[in-house]
RNA sequence: GGAGGAGUGGCCGAGCGGUCGAAGGCGCUUGACUCGAAAUCAAGUGAGGGACUUUGUUCCUCCGUGGGUUCAAAUCCCACCUCCUCCGCCA
């Protein structure tokens, strides 16, 4: 959520970010919302003081034994007009707020502009892409020979885009995680939480995906919860409605959880293998920080998500998101991008992003300056530290040898007590 | 799921329908005392929004949440939420 004061006085800057962004956005409406609320608002504080004023004086006269009934009668009056004007405050209010849920973020100065993943721009690479001898399988192939990936019994327990994984791919999945939870924690000062994988609409709203984004989500009709569809939900929310101490902060947060996405707007794309599932693995990075310092932490946090590949030996490229393609509340994002072999081609493994205010404002996450003053919002930031599944995709393609088993990186054996290759080598 | 009890400021804890944004205590900040610390004493100490002669004064709102009664609600009524105790069920 944008700044209205901000908007009031700079509703050009907002036009051209929504040009920018190919959205659109009724700012005038917004506007005028706002014009109306403040003036009804001046209206009833003015009433209500008199009534305040008028109320003392009743009782007072009550005391002296006065007649009272035409005072009571007067202020009988007010209360009514305020009664009314209340309610087209909050009238107004509800819609204002509606609306300004629906604003994106300003993006950072330093973002290309642009309309899509075409006007992104390349950061840097690492590592070198592996050259095969031999024709390079896609993962789901590798996968299915294996035996470790088993997609239709996924659709038999569930329905498309659900996979099953089997001995020592889930064995994979589940060292992948401890590595990169050991990774942040040890190395990276991140505290491990695990979180509700259900979380209420409240929560939902303060990092961004309601209301506009509720078609991706999974919900729980009967009781009111969504599926959480990324740890940063409920791990950037674990401060909403707080007051932190400035001395306290950054706040590092980094979970493992299940992702739980509807992908409704993707029918048709990544149709097969594991790269587009309803349900995933992740790693997620949060922090919560000083407003001076998100764009500092950013960078290192990006860090962070390309320390894992790097340990794992997977080559990679990070790009800067341009406006057309980021997300609503993001000023600024980074994506890596892993190398598959078998797509010729580097596909989204992380998204680190610095909302600056924008979900602090949403969630009312604010610090006290330590040299006082009133409380500030905080700067959040999130980063996936990293795709769990996709890793998993990364590493059989990358890792694969000529007879369809997969080597295993060696920072992983030890996760995998001892295991150096999946399946036996016919040659 | 059934039966009871409770929700007040950073914490504890008072609060006959009007002078209560809320006693008292703890904590914290500042000052005095001290070589220094402790103790003691004094003063201050919630949040949000608005106005103006914009660092000070003033107005409005907030006592779990939302309604209602009333000239007036922390205080009365209703609903909901959360927590605690007991019983039942359960990984």
């Amino acid at each position: 959520m944008l700044d209205i004061r901000w908007v009031r006085d700079n509703p050009d800057a907002v036009r051209q970010m929504l040009v920018n962004r190919k959205a659109t956005f009724p700012v005038d409406e917004l506007i005028g919302f706002d014009e109306r609320r403040r003036r009804l608002l001046a209206e009833v504080e003015e009433l209500k003081a008199r009534r305040n004023q008028e109320s003392k004086r009743i009782g007072r006269a009550q005391i002296d034994g006065e007649d009272v009934e035409a005072l009571k009668e007067a202020v009988r009056r007010i209360s009514s007009r305020i009664k009314d004007l209340d309610q087209e405050i909050s009238d107004v209010e509800v819609a204002q707020r509606d609306l300004m849920m629906s604003i994106p973020n300003m993006p950072h100065e330093s973002v290309p502009i642009g309309d899509d993943e075409e006007a992104n721009v390349e950061i840097r690479r690492w590592g070198t892409v592996p050259s095969f001898s031999f024709e390079p399988k896609p993962h789901w192939e590798l996968g299915e020979k294996l035996g470790i990936l088993d997609f239709e019994r996924g659709v038999k327990l569930a329905e498309s885009r659900f996979t099953v994984l089997l001995g020592l791919g889930a064995r994979l999945e589940r060292a992948l995680i401890n590595f990169m939870l050991d990774l942040h924690t040890g190395e990276h000062g991140f505290k491990e939480v695990i979180p509700p994988f259900l979380v209420n609409t409240r929560t939902m709203t303060g990092t961004g995906q309601l209301p506009k984004f509720g078609e991706d989500l999974y919900r729980c009709v009967a009781d009111d919860l969504w599926l959480i569809p990324t740890a940063e939900v409920p791990l950037t929310n674990l401060h909403a409605e707080e007051i932190l101490e400035e001395k306290d902060l950054p706040f590092y947060y980094t979970a493992y959880t299940a992702c739980f996405r509807r992908e409704a707007g993707a029918h048709g794309r990544d149709v097969r293998g594991f790269l587009r599932q309803h349900q995933f693995d992740k790693v997620e990075m949060v922090k919560i920080c000083h407003p001076q310092k998100s764009y500092e932490e950013l960078e290192s946090m990006t860090a962070c998500a390309e320390k894992v590949l790097q340990l794992l030996e997977v080559p990679y490229r990070v790009v800067c998101l341009s406006t057309g393609d980021m997300g609503f509340g993001a000023t600024k994002t980074y994506d890596i991008e892993v190398w598959l072999p078998s797509q010729h081609k580097y596909r989204e493994i992380s998204s680190c992003s610095n909302c600056e205010d924008f979900q602090a404002r949403r969630m009312n996450t604010r610090y006290r300056p330590e040299s006082g003053g009133k409380p500030r919002f905080v700067h959040t930031l999130n980063g996936s530290g990293i795709a769990i599944g996709r890793c998993l995709i990364a590493i059989l393609e990358n890792f694969q040898n000529e007879d369809g088993s997969v080597s295993i990186p060696d920072v992983l054996i030890p996760y995998l007590r001892g295991v150096t290759r999946i399946g036996t080598p016919q040659s």
